[in-house]
DNA sequence: CGTCCCCTTGAATGAAGTCAATACGCGTGG
DNA sequence: CCACGCGTATTGACTTCATTCAAGGGGACG
């Protein structure tokens, strides 16, 4: 259930298999299927649960009064939403899916008894809200200073990336089930230009995207176009004197 | 010492006279006097401990290879940097001061011993973690969706709350010691361009900004310019059921 | 009194947005 | 099986917002 969730956290440290199996009891307490394009929070909401994705896209993202809509991430397997977010009265953005969705809702209840008896687990997911809040800096970066081509290059590195972390590219290739139209309200740019940027990375050869599958053709050269130091993710194993040794 | 630190957290939970011991004691225990544009980490760095701006501003910053730099976040006084970043093994940003800054360097143990033994402070430091994270989410809606006024407008507005926030506003006035190229580079914007919006706004009437104080001269238009809603900010007492009763 | 930094201004250029029309692909229902 | 419809992708022409380049002004400080 957990396998994405786990497969990520390993990137920093290795688990005993009672971790795993407590993560994965935390992923099956209550689950919900959801279909595509359905809310999932809403700003204003209460929060009361803690998210994890267990299959499909999702993503944050605000509006602004007068209509204009701005994704400020995406959950894919394996992304959880914010740790203590029940400590907030309310919910300043709101969570809605993208794709048909299966995500697990973990109760306060549970996520503090984890936090409380397992200290290894715990750690990975201190480690996992760090990422996070990198990435977020980062898409700000992206959209502060890239112009079009390097940020749909940066944006589309940084998912495949987290994609094979989670263990689900095939090889140069992975899922990618959003449109031109999501792409851009995550990128701050129009429909237009956003489909003008892919074309031209597709006629530079370095990626093919087609069918809700991203193929990255160069995956070298369109992290040099997009400027893309995977630093950020902090994936090389950081926690690895925590590792579980059994 | 740790005065805007706790007026800050202050509007989350009511503390205990000790719980502000515990904070003033860890903000006092090893003091930094810094220069304006001092970097205080860079990139690459290994973190090793928690800094707490007491006086003067800072900010966080990525530089891309090529030059261009995005300020992503500024650290007001009061203002903590990421909570457990030791974790991590280096940083992926730089953090630098902007005026002559007094920071403390909370060691990890100290922080580790006030997450152990006080509850209520613990949770108001999640608040301000919570709080950090959303403002970095306004931060990519900013440059994402608004144009040069309203994004200006709306890091005003964000600025000149957090410091009244902090207890350090006179009025409708505030310190505001940063220069039109900082403010680009935490705008995305030119340095020109920068200029001119902040011409705009004087000349709507809504701020003065010279020999670095800014005045708002119509809060409720300059928010409503912006777009600007504080949810985000999250001031409202959530967290009142934890009040200390001493 | 000169220098440096910051702010200001104007004119030319450029990147991305808007508008509007068209094409494509796919599922549904006749 | 084909026609229709809808959401998505594509294209071209025009506009706009913001950048760039370049020059000038003003104040603080040695």
């Amino acid at each position: 259930m957990a396998d994405a969730l786990i497969k990520k956290l390993e990137h920093f440290v290795r688990l005993s298999s009672l971790d795993k199996e407590v993560l994965g009891r935390a992923a099956a307490e209550r689950v919900r299927k959801l279909r595509a394009h359905e809310h999932i929070v809403l700003e204003g909401d209460k929060p009361k649960v803690i998210y994890l994705v267990l299959e499909g896209w999702a993503c944050r993202y605000k509006h602004l009064e007068d209509g204009r809509r701005q994704i400020v991430g995406f959950f894919l397997p394996g992304d959880l939403c914010d740790l203590n977010i029940f400590i907030l009265r309310e919910m300043d953005h709101s969570i809605a899916t993208v794709t048909r969705t299966m995500v697990a809702e973990i109760s306060r209840t549970t996520f503090e008894a984890i936090l409380d008896g397992h200290a290894r687990v715990t750690q990975a997911l201190w480690w996992d809200a760090l990422v996070t809040m990198a990435i977020q800096r980062e898409w700000t970066v992206n959209l502060g200073q890239r112009d079009a081509l390097e940020r749909v290059a940066h944006l589309l590195c940084e998912i495949f990336i987290r994609i094979r972390t989670a263990g689900l590219s095939r090889g140069k290739s992975c899922d990618f089930p959003i449109t031109q139209a999501e792409l851009a309200d995550a990128t701050g740019m129009s429909t237009v230009h956003v489909n003008r940027t892919l074309q031209e990375l597709r006629s530079l050869k370095l990626i093919n995207l087609a069918g809700r599958v991203l193929t990255i053709m160069d995956l070298p050269r369109l992290m040099q176009v997009g400027m893309f130091t995977p630093n950020y993710l902090h994936l090389d194993r950081e926690g690895a004197y925590l590792d579980s040794n059994e």
